[in-house]
DNA sequence: CGTCATCCTGACCAATTGGTCAAACTCTTT
DNA sequence: AAAGAGTTTGACCAATTGGTCAGGATGACG
């Protein structure tokens, strides 16, 4: 609640501290907060325990740090979401953007998932905040575009749950579909990209 | 591995065993499985911790018990897709009952979410073989209508995920969801399920 | 080269946690 | 009411875990 991360001053710091929220990213976005170990983390990152809480002041202080510099990144795509184009255009490419993010970035989102899964106890201020604020303000640019009738007229804030749930799914879940489909590397993300551009070009274009 | 739950002979067996379970699944639901106590369920289940041990061996068998009961009817909406329905109506129909599958048993679907999160360790075999199965089989099922211009042509086990992840969502993502709408019971199950309906049955329907 | 700040470690600690056990209590049955 | 199965508990244990600390190693720099 206090110190995060200390600011990166030396060489050292900067590597050691990049290390340990990429071993921390990799081990809390698998086990959850209860789940991983300052044990787990300091091997991932070739550290010693007592070295590792020389940068991170507590297991908390290293959570906090990754969770505050996912959100940064995590509103970006919504945020540029445009009120110039072509709406339904917009909205595909807002699916695509979410969609590209669950395969580049599984970690983060599992990270979220997580801490959302577990009560949000460390971002909910987060969500009632920034995140509602921004997704309000959305949903109010969709809005006009359905009630100008250049998309289908749906519930805004219903439309953006559903792209957050399509996409991330393939990170959160990913277990999961690689378990359904036939194995071998990311080839099902096109076809996911295929099947989303088609439900919600269908499903915004104007009637 | 071995044993589970003890097929309960008493009544007082009975008792104390459901009342184990349902203590467990609130606190695995909520904390995922390594963040989840004896202590903690052994309260919420009034009983003391060793004598929550006379009737399941462990912490793990008391996981197991709980998800295999799951598993059995987390299927049965999917297994109810109905070959002879109409195909719209028939995929509108599953979306809505795994919507309500979500607003009535949550719990269920976040104990199932935090095992796949956390890497499925304990229900890989039964992805990878009953689940498998059964999508595969309806996905041949939701082929065949496509195939046959029913429904529009799209990747049935994307739909498949598809229609998860967006009911999924109102479960697991419980909290995001509340933040961002007005607060207010389950009343956005509505909305939900108003959009969802929306989207299927224009995304769905034949060219 | 010496000194000072930075960096690292082994040893240690208190709290938590999953699980055991012998003894005691209670309920049913004859 | 006595036996015996079934039920409950307090005390206890070993392992794990988050975190501390004094001191030693290693760098940067005049």
């Amino acid at each position: 609640m206090t110190d995060t991360a200390p600011a990166p001053r030396t060489r050292i710091q900067e590597k050691n501290t990049s290390a340990i929220l990429d071993a921390a990213l990799e081990v809390f976005s698998q086990a959850g907060f209860r789940g991983a170990t300052l044990d787990q983390i300091a091997k991932a990152a070739g550290l010693s325990k007592p070295n590792l809480l020389y940068y991170f002041p507590s297991k908390e202080a290293i959570h906090v740090a990754l969770l505050s510099q996912l959100l940064d990144s995590w509103l970006d795509p919504l945020r540029r979401l445009d009120p110039e184009g072509d709406p339904v255009d917009e909205i595909v490419r807002y699916v695509l953007r979410k969609l590209d993010m669950a395969r580049e970035l599984p970690r983060e989102s599992r990270l979220f998932a997580n801490e959302i899964l577990q009560g949000a106890p460390r971002i909910h201020d987060y969500i009632t905040g920034p995140l509602k604020d921004l997704v309000d303000e959305k949903a109010r640019l969709i809005q006009s575009w359905a009630t100008a009738g250049r998309i289908a007229p749906v519930d805004p804030h219903h439309l953006i749950f559903s792209i957050w749930a399509t996409t991330q799914h393939y990170a959160d879940f990913d277990v999961q579909v690689r378990g359904i489909l036939a194995p071998g590397g990311d080839a099902h993300f096109d076809g996911a990209a295929k099947f989303l551009q088609h439900l919600y070009r269908r499903g915004m274009a104007p009637d």
